[in-house]
DNA sequence: GTGTTTGCAAACAATTTGCAGAATT
DNA sequence: AATTCTGCAAATTGTTTGCAAACAC
């Protein structure tokens, strides 16, 4: 499972690492495009697949039945408004893991946690009244 | 917005009650079948989206791109098996809410929160030796 | 009778794939 | 030279929708 360079896929990882938005494959290839206008979709698919899969960026399931992506890696959370659809990064200096708790009564191996929180954005917020 | 009675709602209402697995549209639909060949997978897909509308349901996102569903709408947290996919329930007697501490660096209103749970299940973790 | 729901098929949207040529090693 | 990667288009998959007939109230 040998892997050569390629330019679209550095590209495409550039690109995830000046959003903070969490964009979808469409939206990378719209911004890629923009500076290499002959890559194609399928290859933005296959790459975000790729760098998924070898852990250089994170998939982000907002919830809206379209794959988003991130390029930091590190463990975060995600806030995602129902009233906008904006996803946003939570800061988590005081966040607990709740893996002890939920392996109490499992008798698998959890390695892992997701969390997603849900309400209203601070703009969103403001907007409603 | 009145709801009249239909056969069909109520026999996938039924269905999805007797699972713990947490079913996709489609697994909903072969199922039904057998019992009422008739039904339409549109009418499956029209009213389990109904169904989640009006909270009788809820929807389960697990990560593979399908939308699942679940009978039990109270509140509790899923395992998702990295090597066989499987959805199981887990057990959350003791689980904290991790609102307050997700609220207190965010200037919205957090109101839910959805947390997956990843790693091997039990059958798994013994067949990996 | 009025309004909702259905089955069917076609439409849609997101993603994947097959292939011949281009680029990387 | 060998292999990976690309662009393109077609194929696939999951889901939604338009419509006339069937059903519930």
């Amino acid at each position: 499972m040998t892997m050569k360079y390629s330019r679209q896929r550095e590209m495409i990882k550039e690109f995830l690492k000046t959003r903070k938005d969490h964009p979808t494959a469409d939206t990378v290839y719209m911004n890629v495009r923009k500076t290499y206008p002959s890559i194609s979709l399928g290859t933005v698919y296959r790459n975000l697949q790729l760098l998924s899969d070898i852990g250089e960026i994170q998939k982000v399931n907002v919830g809206d039945g379209i794959e988003h992506f991130d390029a930091d890696i590190r463990e975060h959370y995600h806030f995602i408004c129902r009233r906008c659809g904006a996803v946003l990064d939570l800061d988590v200096r005081k966040m607990r893991s709740l893996i002890p708790d939920a392996s109490e009564f499992f008798r698998g191996k959890i390695e892992g946690q997701a969390t997603y929180f849900y309400g209203y954005c601070p703009d969103c917020l403001f907007d409603e009244e």
